[in-house]
DNA sequence: TTGAAAGCGCTACCAA
DNA sequence: TTGGTAGCGCTTTCAA
């Protein structure tokens, strides 16, 4: 097996000091044309590729960051933001010859323990906080640990040094609601989210002040944790005592999909009887008939405007938070008129 | 800021050299035992935390195996194996200390460039080959970057030096056939998926030849790409002309929903005028009515398993190729008899 | 069994 | 602008 090329061969090779080629190949300033050419031809002809594990000893930087899910691993199965995330991080950090480590962790207590083993072993430069919680306590612990972060869906309420990228929601679940008042409905419900996440509050924040702003009464909130069994749970609640609302609001689409299957089998027919809309924009939301009216979120395009944040933030720089085009609401054929009186 | 503890510091404190401690830390053969007790107390004093970058180079591993997911950006959302795979890999890997690095290919230049970074800059030690194609060229590629890797579900019939990781499908599908071929049908169709993947082959070889075996003639054979679409344009292709088939059997459950989907609007009713089967078992299949009979896969086992072997495999150990036990079948409400002729 | 020292390949500082 | 060199923190010979 061939000998690595290192640095000392391109330094050699190109007639010039080692510390001379780093800063040639490194783009960093003092360093003359001719110099720089003469070492990035060396580089080229000796087919140098430097080593990422002694850059990042004497750099002390890891080139990589992380993202930690937590979540319990049965359920990641039929999470469709996932994937479409991943991509996006992915995208931004290839451009930059960083890369993903993906843990996950079941419960909050391991959850906080890969963050800090992330930054024990300083695994990386810096991590992404996806799904905020109220009072999130990795918000505590990645100050405590020093660690770059950049936060997803932040809300701008919440204390917190950390940069965020955000999409809002929330205009689109008002003009879901705007939608629904507009069709004639007067008793509009929500399924909730669990109430420990911040995006679950700014939801449903959206849906309680569109109704009252339309000056109808909020109706009953269940709250579910996202999932379909959930979703036909919440049906069960809502579809089956007096007064049942003649529309309801889901926080999002899967619970949407549970709500709807539930209540054809409850006996109600979806838009005739009962108006739903989801939240996400989930393509399992197309498959179905009806195609549920939602609020349609951009995963990807949000986890590039966050993995450029985070990038730059490792790289030193003072960053913004950045927002990208609000989650329009789509509107297809789970909503309609309420049935007559 | 505190200055990180070293391995001198603990070698300082417990009056050692640096080389006993490192032996001692490492388990290694060689040092007394009231030495090495001396060194794991001081450790332990001094909160002693090694620098995986330190042992990187030194060690010349990277503590770190990777993944690469060749899939458009766009279909990785709907992808549920993918949750649940990663899931199990970290599961084995988080145990061990190394963690997984996840990269995204949208087509397959782009993803063998993915790993020829992985290995240049040395960046894992190891990496899973998923979704085998037939002549995949990551064998070609990995064998020559002389990469420790391990396949899921390649076929034993596939040469390569790569050992690994499978759960058997095929019976599944012989049962899936069997159950519709008791069921009285006759003409049993297939949808199979892309013709470069292996597992398209195993899974389609099973259907004709249990179709075969049971003295009946094997159905048309309609390709896919496994996306809901292609389950549309499936029903389209095999229900609109003569001799339509009773049954059909899907290479996946995603593209079974599509299907029946679309039968249904064809104003096919399922399962009384058409039987239908699916394989992975997506949680997907079951929030349907009807809920689809499927080849139910176990892709958070079949992970621990590969990850195992990869641990191995990196370890410098010999290993044989794992099975874990095969794809069930799981009758539901997709199947009947055939409609009356 | 223990210890000294030579790397691993690169960055960054400082002197020239 | 260039070059020499001291680390970065660990593993691994090789002597003692």
């Amino acid at each position: 097996m061939a000998r690595r090329v290192t640095i000392v061969d391109v330094a050699a090779r190109a007639g010039v000091a080692i510390s001379s080629a780093s800063s040639a190949l490194n783009g960093r300033s003092g360093v003359s044309e001719r110099t720089r050419s003469r070492v990035r031809q060396a580089a080229d002809e000796l087919g140098y590729v430097p080593s990422l594990r002694a850059r990042s000893l004497s750099a002390k930087r890891a080139f990589t960051v992380g993202l930690v899910v937590q979540r319990n691993v049965d359920v990641l199965e039929s999470d469709p933001f996932f994937g479409a995330f991943i991509g996006g991080i992915e995208e931004v950090l290839a451009a930059d010859g960083y890369a993903l480590v993906l843990q996950v962790g079941s419960d909050e207590r391991q959850t906080l323990g890969r963050y800090r083993e992330l930054a024990a072993n300083n695994r990386v430069d810096g991590v992404f906080l996806n799904e905020l919680q109220v009072d999130d306590p990795r918000i505590a612990l990645l100050t405590e640990l020093g660690m770059p972060a950049v936060a997803i869906n932040s809300d701008p309420a919440l204390a917190s040094d950390f940069p965020s990228a955000r999409q809002d929601g929330t205009r689109g679940v008002r003009d879901a609601v705007d939608l629904l008042v507009g069709l004639g409905h007067a008793r509009i419900a929500h399924v909730a989210g669990p109430e420990q996440f911040l995006h679950t509050w700014q939801r449903r924040r959206a849906w309680h002040d569109a109704v009252a702003d339309s000056g109808r009464t909020p109706g009953r909130v269940v709250t579910g944790d996202f999932t379909y069994e959930s979703g036909r749970r919440a049906a069960d609640e809502l579809l089956t005592g007096p007064d049942r609302p003649t529309a309801i609001v889901c926080a999002n689409d899967l619970m949407a999909v549970g709500l709807i299957m539930r209540a054809e089998e409850i006996g109600l027919r979806v838009p005739q009887d009962l108006s739903v809309t989801g939240f996400d924009g989930i393509a399992l939301a197309t498959y179905l008939r009806p195609r549920i009216t939602t609020v349609q979120t951009s995963p990807r395009a949000l986890a590039r405007a966050a993995a450029t944040l985070l990038l730059r933030r490792i790289a030193g720089e003072s960053v913004e938070d950045v927002e990208i085009a609000p989650a329009a609401l789509v509107v297809r054929e789970s909503t309609a008129p309420p049935p007559a009186a």
